[in-house]
DNA sequence: CGTTAGTTTGATTTAAGTCAAGGTGCGTGG
DNA sequence: CCACGCACCTTGACTTAAATCAAACTAACG
């Protein structure tokens, strides 16, 4: 096996402040896989005896609840942490991890969290932030899901979508990977069905162009003013 | 002003692994201030320049939309860090906290949390386990959110409180503090309307008994059946 | 080229919100 | 100490957003 090159990871927010030397330890300890489009990289409820970093890809993050509704608690985009439930005292996964897209992921074996956290301060400090920006947006979200309309919250999902995934296409930004009217509705809440007319709509406006699973914003500030409430009815 | 006791802290899961000599840094820092019912102890968006440890009392943490709608976070209790949005980077708080009871706060300026997390590993640590908590927790509401009936919903933060807030007396399990119908509403994204028509016919049902500002469970597990939709409708 | 997963759209139902009006317990000030 | 007023609570009637039910269409893949 090839050594892992530091520059895999040198760029990362989650890896600033920390000596290049520092680098090549962490990455001597991790071990790279692929996982093809759609397959599982861990299972909810699993024993977490790994964490993850995403070099390259997509990945969602799902909940299975005990009725069998499945919620996308997240995307995971290029350069990010996951699968760290240890970091925070969990035993098993909260939610399985499924690839969107081939993706390329370093795994560490879950004890050496401890020992990153420890021997690189600047390691542990930005993880912390990291789970506390997502603290942060969930909260947003619950905020989200406690006031806002099915079709606000819809607006608001591509919208972020466009940001953390988006790629640019001659009609407008394209969310890049597959993405279907059902994983939309996990993520906000709602049917398929109703993503569906909501995407039909839009797409008469003007605002998105889609397809099967595809969908790309031609009008961002047009699905802004859907996401704010601020458009004629 | 009188130095503030070491007793008053120890037993608090944050402060385990701790030091006394330790604990006697951390309250010298502190400075500790009693807040009446209903005061607001920081305001959403204001300079975030303390981080708060709440000795006694209950607060509840309000996030407040552009809109105006109101969302409960959730509510702090004895013991518990609250308004730690710096130690997660953040400039300015995210929420607003108000006493729901008279309460006793100690209070640090921001600044010193970096220096507590580097100089006491055990409570970088201890916090960063608080945050990954809360996450937990509140990825749970989103799926909650996402998928449950308003029914449930109200149930199961019924007895959420009643496990961080109850207090046994001859009828069952009282909340610990005045809540209304609306701040009800407000935890589970519904209306005071609806919390009001639930908790009367689950009165009828003698699953609870409310009043003014109060609610008591009778019969818990009556209420995780409708929590969990098992029950006979 | 057939099968299946994904999508669309119409019709109907329903959970929960909104609108409206009174009722009631409690703290305050006279 | 009492009564006045406000905050909180209840309940009925109606409306509506979005789910459910149902069926057909279509793109991609083997």
């Amino acid at each position: 096996m090839p050594a892992l090159d530091r520059s895999l990871i040198q760029g990362l927010p989650l890896f600033t402040g920390l000596q290049p030397d520092d680098l090549d330890v962490i990455l001597k300890a991790a071990r790279s896989a692929r996982y093809p489009r759609e397959a599982t990289i861990f299972e909810q409820e699993a024993d977490a005896h790994s964490f993850h970093l995403l070099l390259n890809g997509h990945v969602r993050v799902v909940r299975t609840t005990p009725g069998g509704d499945q919620v996308i608690t997240r995307y995971i985009n290029d350069g990010e942490l996951f699968g760290i439930a240890p970091a925070i005292g969990r035993k098993s996964y909260p939610a399985s991890a499924v690839a969107a897209v081939d993706c390329v992921v370093l795994t560490w074996p879950t004890h050496l969290w401890a020992d990153f956290a420890a021997r690189f301060p600047a390691f542990a400090d930005n993880a912390s932030r990291t789970v506390g920006a997502r603290l942060q947006e969930t909260q947003a979200r619950v905020v989200e899901m406690a006031t806002q309309q099915v079709e606000q919250r819809v607006a608001q999902a591509l919208l972020r979508l466009t940001e953390q995934a988006g790629r640019p296409t001659e009609d407008g930004v394209e969310i890049d990977f597959p993405i279907t009217r059902q994983d939309i509705a996990e993520m906000t809440g709602t049917t398929l069905h109703t993503v569906s007319r909501l995407l039909s709509s839009w797409e008469e406006a003007g605002f998105v162009k889609s397809g099967r699973q595809k969908v790309t914003i031609v009008d961002q500030e047009g699905l802004r003013k859907i996401a704010e409430n601020r458009h004629q009815k």
